[in-house]
DNA sequence: CAACCGTGGCA
DNA sequence: TTGCCAAGGTT
C-alpha cells in the first residue's frame, strides 16, 4: 500500500551523489510508487510496516521466483503457520510438503532452520540489522537487505537482480554481471534517499517489474527517463550486460513407480542435500549425479518385478542439465511386499501431486492412465 | 570465482 | 519450439 506509507514525505538527496551529472530523482519514483506500487499481501502493514515474518517469508520464496508464482504458497503458509514460533514448530517434512512445487528445496530446509534459531534462540524477534539478519541460514546480502529497509525501515543496501537492471540502465554499467555487483551496489548506496527507506527498495523493484522490464523495457513513458543514460541512447534493452551462460547437458534417467491395487506407490525420501533434497521422490536412477558414466536401465529397479517402460519419457528442465526420464511401472498384488535395498527410506504411499516437486508430478501423470 | 540448486511463463 | 531467465544463497 505505497499511499499508506509510514516514511516521511520529503525526498531529500544525498549530498555525495557523484555519480551522473543528471541525478537519479528518487521523487520522480516515489510519485510512480505511490501511483503504481503493487498492494501485495506481504505489503500489509501491522501497523506500520509489515512484520518481519511476513518480509522473511516472502523474500525468501521470491528468491529467483515470480511474484505472481509466490503468492498462493505465502497466503497457504502464513495461514498454516501465522507466525514464526509456529513455523519453527512445524515438522520440517510438512514445510517441504508445502513447499513443493516451489523449486529450490534447500530455501524451505533453511527457511525452517532460520525459524528455529528465530523462535527459540532469539525469542521470537528477529534481527533488524543486516548482521544479524546474515546470521540466519538462506539469507544473503540482498535478503538481508531487503528485510532490514522493508520491514524496519533501515537504510539498506539492496540490490537484487530488478533494481541491477534499472541501475545497469540508468548508469550505462558495461561491466557485465556479475562482476558489476560491487559497482551497482556502490551506485544503489550513493543514490539512496533518506527518506522512506522502506518503500525506496520496493519501489525500484516494483518500477523494473512494470517499467524497466527485461525485454521492451517501457522507456518512452518512463517518469526516470531524464537520468537515463542508456534510455537516452536508445540502447536499454542491451543493458545490463552479463556474461556468456553455459549450455545445459541433457541428462537420461529412470523413475520407477510400483503400485498395488489399493492405489499405494513406493515412495522415497530423498538425501537431504543436493537435488531435490529431502522432497517425496519416486525411487528413480541415472539422472541425479555430475557424471553418470552408465545407462540406467530396468536393472537398476528397487526390486525385481515385471517391469514396464512407458512409450513416452517425462521431460523436466532443471537450472543446469535437461533431463529425459523414463517411467518404468510395475503392479504389484496386494499383500506382496517386495525385498528392498538395504538403506533405502521408502514407504507404501498414496502419493498425492501437492506433496510431490514438479517432476514427480510429472511422473505420476504419465502414469495416471495406468493406475488402479 | 564457478558450480550447484527448480520452476513456469513468455517471445 | 527452443531458449531465456526471474525479488539469490551456499559451497
Amino acid at each position: 500500500m505505497p499511499n499508506n506509507h509510514a516514511d516521511t514525505q520529503m525526498v531529500t538527496h544525498n549530498s555525495d551523489i557523484s555519480v551522473n551529472d543528471s541525478a537519479f530523482d528518487p521523487v520522480a519514483l516515489f510519485a510512480w510508487y505511490d501511483r503504481h506500487g503493487r498492494d501485495l499481501p506481504w505489503r500489509h502493514r501491522w501497523p506500520a510496516l509489515a512484520p518481519a515474518y511476513h518480509v522473511w517469508l516472502s523474500e525468501i520464496m521470491l528468491q529467483q521466483t515470480v511474484v505472481a508464482t509466490v503468492i498462493p504458497y505465502f497466503l497457504d503458509f502464513t495461514r498454516r503457520w501465522p507466525d514464526v514460533t509456529a513455523l519453527a514448530s512445524a515438522p520440517l517434512d510438512d514445510v517441504l510438503a508445502a513447499w513443493a512445487g516451489l523449486g529450490y528445496y534447500a530455501r524451505a530446509r533453511n527457511l525452517h532452520k532460520a525459524a528455529n534459531k528465530v523462535a527459540f534462540e532469539l525469542g521470537g524477534i528477529f534481527p533488524a540489522d543486516v548482521g544479524g539478519l546474515r546470521d540466519l541460514p538462506g539469507i544473503g546480502p540482498y535478503t538481508a537487505g531487503a528485510i532490514s529497509a522493508i520491514a524496519f525501515g533501515q537504510h539498506s543496501t539492496v540490490v537484487d537482480g530488478n533494481i541491477e537492471r534499472v541501475l545497469a540502465r540508468q548508469y550505462a554499467v558495461t561491466t557485465p554481471l556479475p562482476a558489476a555487483k560491487v559497482e551497482i551496489s556502490a551506485i544503489y548506496a550513493a543514490i539512496r534517499p533518506d527518506q522512506r527507506p522502506s518503500d525506496f527498495p520496493q519501489a525500484l523493484m516494483d518500477f523494473a517489474n512494470a517499467v524497466c522490464t527485461v525485454k521492451a523495457p517501457g522507456c518512452s513513458s518512463c517518469p526516470l527517463a531524464t537520468s537515463c543514460i542508456a534510455g537516452r541512447q536508445g540502447t536499454a534493452a542491451s543493458f545490463p550486460v552479463k556474461t556468456a551462460k553455459k549450455p545445459k547437458p541433457a541428462r537420461r534417467g529412470i523413475a520407477f513407480v510400483a503400485f498395488d491395487a489399493e492405489g499405494r506407490c513406493l515412495l522415497v525420501k530423498r538425501p537431504d542435500k543436493g537435488l531435490l533434497g529431502g522432497m517425496l521422490a519416486f525411487p528413480s536412477v541415472g539422472w541425479d549425479h555430475r557424471a553418470p558414466d552408465s545407462v540406467a536401465s530396468l536393472d537398476d529397479a528397487p526390486f525385481a518385478a515385471d517391469w514396464v517402460i512407458l512409450d513416452d519419457p517425462v521431460q523436466h528442465v532443471f537450472t543446469h542439465f535437461a533431463l529425459d526420464m523414463q517411467v518404468a511401472v510395475t503392479r504389484l498384488d496386494t499383500g506382496i511386499s517386495p525385498d528392498l535395498p538395504d538403506g533405502i527410506d521408502a514407504n507404501w504411499v498414496t502419493p498425492r501431486a501437492a506433496d510431490l516437486p514438479s517432476l514427480m508430478r510429472k511422473v505420476l501423470k504419465a502414469v495416471q492412465p495406468h493406475y488402479p
